[in-house]
DNA sequence: TTTATGGTCATCCAGACCGG
DNA sequence: CCGGTCTGGATGACCATAAA
């Protein structure tokens, strides 16, 4: 495929250099690069004025290019970019943003090599825009990205599942204890010397990061291995076998681990080791648990331990000159309360994880497949071996030229438009149905109403919300039209379809209304969606 | 003599900042 | 404005000391 300079078909903008004294509480939010990379980090404000180029919008594509060498999409209110930080101002005529992004994406990797400096490592602008990333034809850049928008979807749509069943696991846990430190349910309390009969703690050793074992290696673990809550195995360092001489604990299945040491944020991390691994042993700062089994289950001590109220309790024990770096000895640990619910609920309890972790490991197993198959069809994609002419993206979004940013007024789209509403009117008309709706939702019972299904016709609400939007505001970001079409649209799912229409629902003109009817048949109360007029 | 504890020092990353 | 260095926080390495 043919290559091209990305600075042919883009300008990258860099950030403002901000001084700590333009940094506010109020004004425009200033993004930086841990802004981007981690979405729970706070935002700088600025009050000051600063030029208009440095202004992002919603759905720009920025490029961070210091430390971490990456590419994202800005999906918030405008704000100012900081330094280290490139905004790409696309030719549209040549290149398509998504299209951009996964290109560039996938060739990231090759750009590191032109990082510079000691302590940290910066791509020059000039290097930059020299890089090159394969340029098909518009059309064909489109289905590419269309194509790998849907993986990314998947993926996307798999770590949502993931993150709600660990959200499930400790709902199930107050929901049946409540919460351990109020103890609402009145759980008799109990020493933790109750439960924890003994405490072994591991042994230090240095060794190379980030590396496989050799033969005459053993891997001490990081407190990285237990830090996030679960078991992460390759967070280890290699230790040649000739330079160990204490007496080491290897990593058994079942174990019951605890960080001793670290910031106040993370101390007292803790997980359950889900099978033997020989090669692994425990560093000094991470403790093995032996739980007394009469009267505790440790999947229960591991979810009472991660509950937030309970672990800031732990956390209270923490000491150390640094905050940084605070640790708790197994005296204190030992002497804390905590409440012992009876051995046959914490068994309940253990086998409801048991089942959710079953489902999470069949999500996590589907979530590799799909991401290796994503990387495949990337490398395909670029390489120029995808078969793109079975490819049809949705005629609708076909229907728009590019815009080159801010607004799509109602005469620039009219034609597209027009184009959608000729295919859609003659389908089932939700339209016929309404004025029969109508009369029912009078005579409803609201106190009685139960939600239940939505009944939904994909194409012919993507028509509906456009008009709608474009009758009321007289225009729309095109970004949002994309995101709609791509995003919301390109699959059937119907979680996603109800979440985009209860977002709909709450906003200030909602193009849906919640009603009610009653089925006869079943002889209860169901909610359906009007589209307004 | 060994182990647990509570540190400090070193390193790396990310951001602040500055000279040309 | 650009390209680089300085600085501080988070984490890992490792140790002196006290207790067992």
């Amino acid at each position: 495929m043919k290559l091209t300079r990305i600075g042919d078909i883009a300008e990258f903008i860099n950030g403002y250099a901000f001084k700590s004294e333009h940094w506010g509480s109020t004004g425009k939010k200033i993004i930086r690069i841990q802004n981007l990379t981690d979405p729970s980090k706070p935002y700088n404000f600025t009050a000051y004025d600063i030029p208009e180029k440095y202004i992002v919008k919603d759905g720009d594509m920025l490029v961070s290019w210091s430390a971490t060498i990456d590419i994202f999409e800005w999906h918030n209110e405008p704000a100012y970019l900081n330094q280290h930080i490139f905004k790409v101002v696309f030719d549209h005529k040549k290149v398509d943003k998504y299209y951009f992004r996964f290109a560039l994406k996938q060739t990231i990797d090759s750009l590191t090599k032109f990082a510079q400096g000691s302590t940290m490592k910066h791509i020059v602008k000039g290097d930059f825009e020299k890089h090159k990333i394969p340029l098909p034809d518009l059309v064909e850049q489109q289905k590419i990205a269309y194509i790998l928008s849907k993986a990314e979807a998947l993926i996307q749509k798999r770590k949502d599942t993931i993150n709600g069943l660990d959200e499930l696991l400790k709902y199930t846990f107050l929901d049946m204890f409540g919460d351990p430190v109020k103890n609402p349910k009145g759980w008799e309390k109990g020493g933790m010397v109750e439960v924890i009969t003994s405490i072994k703690s591991g042994t230090s050793y240095a060794g190379a990061e980030n590396k496989e074992l050799e033969q005459n290696e053993l891997g001490v673990l990081k407190i990285s291995a237990v830090t996030d809550g679960v078991f992460k195995p390759k967070e280890f360092k290699a230790v040649s076998i000739d330079l160990i001489t204490k007496q080491i604990i290897k990593c058994q299945k079942g174990m019951f681990l605890m960080s001793r040491a670290n910031t106040k944020e993370l101390v007292a991390a803790c997980c359950i080791v889900p099978k033997d691994y020989p090669f692994l042993f425990l560093p000094d700062k991470l403790w093995s648990l032996s739980v007394n089994e009469q009267r505790a289950n440790k999947i229960f001590l591991n979810a009472l331990f991660k509950i937030e109220s309970f672990r800031n309790v732990i956390r209270e024990k923490a000491s150390g000159g640094h905050e940084s770096m605070l640790n708790i000895s197994m005296m204190k640990f030992l002497g804390l309360k905590l409440p012992i619910p009876p051995l046959l609920f914490q068994t309940q309890f253990a086998e409801t994880v048991a089942k959710i972790e079953a489902l999470k490991a069949k999500q996590e197993a589907s979530l590799r497949e799909l991401e290796q198959l994503y990387q495949s069809l990337m490398q395909r994609a670029f390489k120029g071996e995808l078969d793109l002419d079975k490819v049809e993206i949705e005629d609708v979004y076909k229907g728009f030229e590019y815009f080159d940013g801010g607004f799509v007024t109602f005469d620039d789209a009219k034609p597209a438009l027009d184009k959608i509403r000729e295919k859609f009117e003659t389908l089932p008309a939700i339209k016929s149905k309404d004025k029969k709706l109508i009369e029912k939702i009078k005579k409803l019972d609201l106190d009685k109403v139960q939600l239940g299904r939505i009944p939904f016709d994909k194409d012919y609400a993507i028509y509906r919300v456009l008009y709608h939007r474009f009758e009321h505001y007289q225009s729309v970001p095109f970004l949002t039209i994309y995101d709609w079409l791509l995003t919301d649209f390109v699959d059937l799912d119907y979680n996603k379809i109800k979440d985009f229409v209860f977002r709909e629902l709450n906003e200030e003109a909602p193009i849906f209304e919640q009603i009610f009817i009653f089925n006869e048949d079943e002889k209860k109360y169901r909610t359906e969606l009007k589209l307004l007029l």
